[in-house]
DNA sequence: TTGTATGCGTTATCAT
DNA sequence: ATGATAACGCATACAA
């Protein structure tokens, strides 16, 4: 990246004086513009390669006003995001794509309530083309984003009626699909947990739910109960297990959550699958290492990023088009943790 | 962010025009520079907030030479790093104390394999003030980046011999504890597990682990052993089982390899620890959700972070510093999964 | 106390 | 086919 003796980088100028030719002359070859013989072409390259000359970002920003860099937003923290590992292979999918077109990724986490009601440092300043929100925060930041005057996305959330990019997972439809098949196993009495707090996946996984158990004839017996912690949950469900109708299965919002409870509960001596059934939500590899292995709804995770990368790349080259949201399919994994009565 | 018209930022230019003054003084104002009145500061303030204006980081940074961007690179990809547990905790203390001090994240994949000789994009360009390698690479790949004229810094990782400052663990002190331990409780025919490829962190821990067993006479019954997967572990520890003077402890390179191991062991109906104790590293937590619970190595991974970036930006404020190998502490964390002999 | 003018590195227009 | 030059937004030396 330097000439090797300084340590400051070559400059467009630099290299123009090593050719013998004009700043306008390198410009040209090096984006491909106007008609330069080849044998210019040549010896520009040539001198590139000499000096290590790349155009510096700053510069061809400050003409260009494009960035090349996409902001990616983590409420209320890198922290959480990173430890989770649901969105790693959103992260994935969303590098591969995207360093593939040419952007970096500029991180942040953003928590408005702590920073009053500034926005990350990478959009004040105008240092990203674009801005990702990774996962569920409160529809009040998601707004707030939305009204900055950049392309935006939401990545695994939505923000309902509103006319903003997002790449969501049909957890209405998976939920169906999940209530579906306990029914078929023979589960008639059946609980779903999902946390106290607003968020729009768990909103509709419990929509969807609760659609299901309508479908079978079931709503009297089927419940979406909202819990702060998983011992809640377990204390809840050790109850409804002695109600006259016991509860027979029980589906979680997420594999977090499915896991948990079912160690919980088998520390206590309530084997799965064979006292309780249980459904998770997501996939991840917790649910596949998992004693019993669980039986949950899978997503394609990666495909989330992917997704996401072109559909923010393509709003940058075309702002004006309508509004996407993208549903991303799932599928119901059927390992060990539902037993059929 | 815009001045609410037209959805275009505003610049230095249209905040001196709305306070009537030149664009030198706004930026003395903002930058605290010159002997500005009072009354003039306070109309460039409001000036600021009532047009919503922030200095472009383009503009700045061209001026400056200087980016408020520090570039972390993951080896081979970010994917690899982000499906990690044990960085995320790092990476939430870089971002805390990175953030704090104003500076942006730049994340990108590094491969030199893949993409030839080429440096990532946002170092060619110039885009950061630093760099930060995450995670174990080969050493050719440190050395190249080390020789970018430009702050680096190696996490969990280092570059023996080599002028690069680096914040590592100590692994070896770590493991000559684990086998204290283990010898304290009676085992005396000790193995341990790491992988195939060359790793800083894998082979300082494999040398304690050989310098423990030899400290207590035991270089005869004890081995590190490398193996490619986890069942080529377990099937040589059933083999060592086997043996006239038969194992009874194990040592993984990490929680992740300790934790499978154990869970395999336990299917093919080898108790930990009645039959066999192990010990991992890291202290992630999957081992505190193990069953039994892995006794292990702590590592404080978020300070592993917090030093990191305040000895980047110790760095760059003072580049003729002398280089820093920043060891950090470990402890003993014991569990359920050693047996007392 | 404040303003003028220059340059950071780049691209693109317009001459030549 | 190539070159001179302006402009992007900012910070600062120097002038007033």
């Amino acid at each position: 990246m330097s000439n090797g003796q300084t340590g400051i980088p070559a400059t467009i100028r630099d290299v123009a004086k090593e050719v013998g030719c004009s700043i306008a002359t390198v410009s040209s070859v090096l984006n491909g513009r106007g008609r330069i013989s080849d044998a210019t072409k040549e010896k520009v390259r040539e001198a590139c390669k000499k000096l290590g000359y790349f155009p510096n970002a700053a510069g061809r920003n400050l003409r260009n006003r494009t960035t090349e860099n996409i902001g990616i937003l983590f409420y209320p923290s890198c922290a959480r995001i990173f430890s989770n590992i649901f969105y790693s292979e959103m992260m994935a999918g969303l590098e591969e794509e995207l360093t593939k077109a040419n952007y970096n990724l500029l991180l942040a986490g953003y928590d408005i309530s702590t920073n009053s009601s500034d926005l990350p440092k990478f959009i004040r300043e105008g240092s990203v083309d674009g801005v990702i929100m990774l996962g569920g925060c409160p529809d009040e930041f998601k707004q707030q984003l939305a009204d900055v005057p950049l392309p935006f996305l939401l990545l695994d959330t939505n923000l309902e009626g509103m006319p903003v990019d997002s790449i969501i997972t049909d957890g209405f439809q998976a939920e169906l699909m999940a209530v579906d098949y306990l029914v078929k196993q023979g589960h008639r009495r059946i609980v779903m947990f999902r946390h106290r707090h607003e968020n729009y996946n768990e909103e509709e996984r419990g929509k969807g739910f609760l659609a299901g158990a309508k479908r079978h004839g079931l709503e009297n017996e089927a419940d979406v109960i909202r819990v702060a912690t998983n011992d809640e949950a377990v204390e809840k469900i050790k109850e409804l297990m002695k109600d006259e109708t016991p509860v027979t299965a029980i589906t979680a919002v997420n594999d977090d959550m499915a896991v948990d409870i079912m160690h919980r509960l088998q520390l206590d001596g309530i084997n799965v699958p064979d006292d309780i059934s249980i459904i998770g939500f997501d996939d991840i590899k917790l649910a596949r290492d998992a004693i019993p292995p669980l039986t949950t709804i899978a997503i394609d995770k990666k495909r989330i990023g992917k997704e996401g990368a072109e559909t923010i790349l393509s709003r940058i080259k075309d702002p004006g088009q309508p509004t996407r949201k993208i549903m991303i399919p799932t599928s119901l994994v059927v390992r060990e943790s539902v037993k059929s009565l």
